[in-house]
DNA sequence: ATACTGACTGACTAATCACTCTACAAGAGT
DNA sequence: ACTCTTGTAGAGTGATTAGTCAGTCAGTAT
């Protein structure tokens, strides 16, 4: 791994136990175990820093939320997969999961540009917009249905972290899912 | 107001703004109009002020939550009071929700005791738990129904603060309530 | 009057922080 | 052999921070 691999590494996981501020680069170089002025070569400031984190993280999430979607598939299956894609990332990645919550609800989250939030939202609407099209889907705004999938997930994860047990049930998964899918689809 | 108020209320805005560990106390006391010390004379550390006032905020939201629950109202219109209340709370209360989240967000979350979680789950509980009895919700774990609860307030919310034109809308509240609620009754 | 209390002050300090600077090493291109 | 670039190091710096401390002052009880 190279140190600037290194550095992104050991910034994670302090700034999760620690928080962003409370979190010193000179710790962070020291995890990493390069010298203090590497991470100044690799990032020009700490906030450079946080927010590269943030990009990175968000490319690994969202690469893997959309493995397996082909066009052929339903819509209830791309849905499926998306949903179960995005679960077991938070679970699977843990420690990244964090960060992005941490992230997105401190001030950081507002020194984004728009367009940047807005990119998963594009690829969900393409589904949710044929959905509503084959009245498969309640026909109410489609950044309203984004914002209740996004936060039934939320829910989904956070539940699963106070129920470690339920982690491998595949189930409750399947309960988990059907609960959010009648919650969007046409009745 | 006294001075450990205003201290509380200062708190509050600069946290918001700009982060726990990027507001000095001294940024705080400033802002309070008192001198530096005062601060510490109400709060022994940095720490101390942000614990009590996420316990302030806590208290606050939780009394507004619970008005108007009256024990011979049916379960959807207890369960539809606390629902508003939530809603208009964090609408109404913008700092104070931005604080809560990114408190919740944040390590310092962890340094609750779990009783304290519990305390709005508690209630919550008690009229979920009337709910299945009467065979009127979804008989799946109170637990998971409170956080699909929870997050999916969290959603409208979020959905609201991007959409502010619909927070007069009493129509929008009404679908987002039938949303929820087909979400958690029993079908 | 006297004594006492506790809120309040703000200059002060020891520690910590983000970031800089100089130096050096290894490789690549000429 | 020569520079030029890139990566790496870590001591150093000036600014900033949380928290302290010695003391002022208004109010209250005796």
């Amino acid at each position: 791994m190279d140190k600037k691999s290194k550095i992104l590494a050991a910034a994670l996981k302090l700034f999760v136990e620690q928080g962003f501020h409370s979190t010193p680069t000179s710790a962070i170089a020291k995890a990493a175990g390069v010298a203090n002025g590497t991470l100044f070569h690799y990032f020009k400031t700490k906030d450079e820093l946080i927010l590269g984190l943030y990009a990175d993280i968000k490319k690994d999430s969202l690469s893997k939320i959309l493995q397996g979607i082909e066009e052929q598939l339903s819509v209830k299956a791309k849905v499926k997969t998306i949903w179960f894609n995005s679960i077991n990332w938070s679970n699977a990645e843990k420690e990244r999961h964090n960060f992005k919550q941490q992230f997105m609800n401190s001030p950081y989250a507002s020194q984004l540009v728009e367009e940047e939030i807005e990119e998963e939202l594009k690829f969900f609407s393409t589904i949710i917009n044929e959905g509503i099209e084959k009245k498969i889907l309640k026909d109410i705004p489609i950044d309203l249905i984004y914002h209740i999938s996004h936060y039934q997930m939320l829910a989904i994860v956070s539940y699963l972290n106070l129920n470690q047990h339920l982690i491998e049930d595949a189930d409750f998964y399947e309960l988990a899912f059907e609960l959010y899918w009648d919650n969007i689809k046409r009745v």
